[in-house]
DNA sequence: AGGCATGTTACAGG
DNA sequence: ACCTGTAACATGCC
């Protein structure tokens, strides 16, 4: 999935293509997602136009003129895709534009009066679209028990020691818990705790003050560094019209099992576990 | 063929 | 009540 960066990303470029447009068609193509889709959608949001598009952890909400709000959250694979019919191609809403995608696994198509289509792609069909009153929205179950921004003022030393303290959870599924803070998933987690030299198994009240100041920075860094290169936890990007060739980012530790460790200080091993089912990466050396 | 995959959620057992 | 691991959801790729 999409984590926090490459909704961001998706954000930023929705925020400048859809703006101002008004919807002129909704089709839904499939209405079984995550959950099943309001079939009042459809007629709500029509004639409607788009007052902004935000985001709240790894969900996307898109504001429309009647008080109305788009809760998308992009699961596992969910993509969105804004096609431009009057030039006949595809753009990119940054990294989500991929040579590979397939048309069946369009859903949901949102057409608007300036020639651009916005498709919502989703293969394994683990995200969803809800439709709430914009009032609602903080209330809703989704966002409701979110925790704070990671890049934002809240996620600081004082709320992190006292989360921290209050868990007995180990650190990497504290991290990963939206209760604690919002956005994160499997891939920046692994990376955050690489660069902060942190055991994932360790448990969070023996965290040093040193080593949750190490988290919080490393957190925003590997964070807006991405959200500066246009995304990244998606193997198979590839830029607008694809024309740019195969980016590809290089996680220090992520999917690295058995390579040796990339600091230039360390000639450890990256070993993988399993950590409540999710794939583990770590440093046996710099991270004990 | 079987294991694995960026997420979330329910359930069982400790 | 909290924690972890397991499984489920649906599909594709090694």
């Amino acid at each position: 999935m999409p984590e926090l960066p490459e909704v961001e990303v998706v954000r930023r470029s929705l925020n400048t293509l859809i703006c101002g447009l008004k919807i002129t068609k909704v089709d839904i193509l499939n209405n079984k997602l995550r959950y099943v889709i309001n079939p009042k959608l459809k007629k709500v949001i029509n004639k409607q136009k788009i007052i902004s598009v935000k985001r709240r952890g790894k969900f996307l909400l898109i504001n429309i003129e009647n008080n109305k709000t788009l809760l998308f959250h992009l699961g596992m694979t969910g993509k969105i895709l804004i096609l431009n019919k009057k030039k006949n191609i595809t753009m990119k809403t940054s990294f989500y534009y991929n040579s590979k995608i397939d048309k069946k696994h369009n859903h949901i198509k949102i057409k608007f009066n300036n020639y651009i289509d916005l498709i919502y792609n989703d293969i394994r069909k683990f995200g969803f679209i809800k439709l709430l009153k914009t009032q609602d929205i903080k209330n809703c179950i989704n966002l409701s028990s979110l925790g704070p921004e990671p890049l934002g003022k809240k996620f600081n030393f004082k709320y992190f020691k006292k989360k921290s303290l209050g868990s007995k959870k180990n650190i990497k599924n504290f991290l990963m818990d939206q209760k604690y803070v919002s956005g994160l998933g499997n891939i920046y987690v692994n990376e955050i705790l690489f660069l902060s030299s942190i055991n994932p198994k360790k448990l969070t009240f023996e965290l040093s003050n040193i080593e949750i100041i190490k988290i919080l920075k490393n957190t925003r860094m590997i964070l807006s560094d991405s959200i500066n290169q246009g995304g990244s936890s998606i193997k198979d990007f590839k830029g607008i019209l694809g024309e740019r060739g195969g980016f590809q980012q290089n996680f220090r530790v992520y999917d690295r099992n058995n390579e040796s460790c990339m600091k230039k200080t360390c000639d450890g091993m990256i070993k993988k576990i399993y950590l409540s089912n999710r794939s583990t990466f770590f440093c046996q050396k710099c991270q004990k």
